[in-house]
DNA sequence: ATCGAGGTTGCACCTAGGTGTAAGGTCAAG
DNA sequence: CTTGACCTTACACCTAGGTGCAACCTCGAT
């Protein structure tokens, strides 16, 4: 068995602000497994698992919500895959749609300033003008 | 000369809610050109030119700030070429990112998928138990 | 004259994911 | 036993781009 970190401890080991992780208590998504005497929070092993697995599902685009959704229910019961790949799905979708939009801006900004780079710097900028002409 | 209009006939011919009008009066971002004898706001034909404007400029990642930069500061004075390319390059360079980001994002998703796809519906999920391995 | 649609103001509230602050309690070292 | 680092709580505040509400005013039609 392994010891209880405190607050600062687990905010080091996970590269966590330990306001965040107060903050992730508030809306009941990391808990801590027990208080000392003077009432500080100590925590178990798995919560600096679960700030991993948080951080890694945050930097592919799962919101704390989805976060929630796929961590095992504090019972010991991990969601079925059926849930997990609709939730990946839909993810995927969603990160689809943004490559879409983001290549069409992508475009729209290239043209706009190759239009711009025909023009002296001090010029007042055609490119604003046609974007207002429309 | 053009009849002035009152704020839900803007808000109408732009398409955006007269609360959204009343938003980008309080930032100073659309003013009204005059008031009514009864203290109606009473826009001008280039209040809808300039709104049209924000929503392209929105459509393709600028801010309200951006806009704030791109648009005339009410003395005729339209920003030159040089400042507006500058934040035409900040904004491509953020896409690009942006991009990078998300093509990252969507391998993981399609292999988590994939995984995924490999195990009964029912099963608990080994996508979840991999992530929280990490 | 009155009615309803639409206008005015100020102020609070919303999401998401936190950050900042004040007032106080605890712990270990010297 | 005091000092200073660390912890506790509750509550307010932040960004960005708005939305909602209450209380009151104005306008045009009947």
């Amino acid at each position: 068995m392994s010891k209880l970190l405190t607050i600062s401890q687990l905010a080091k080991a996970a590269d966590i602000p330990t306001t965040t992780l107060r903050y992730y208590e508030r809306i009941g998504l990391v808990e801590p497994e027990d208080r000392s005497y003077g009432n500080y929070r100590l925590y178990g092993d798995q919560s600096l698992k679960k700030l991993k697995f948080i951080r890694a599902a945050q930097a592919i685009g799962f919101t704390l919500e989805d976060v929630r959704s796929l961590l095992a229910d504090g019972h010991g019961n991990v969601p079925t895959c059926g849930s997990v790949q609709e939730l990946i799905e839909a993810r995927l979708a969603d990160v689809e749609d943004r490559l879409k939009d983001l290549r069409h801006v992508r475009k729209v900004l290239k043209s706009a300033l190759d239009d711009c780079q025909h023009q002296k710097r001090t010029d007042c900028c055609h490119v604003v003008k046609e974007l207002q002409a429309k």
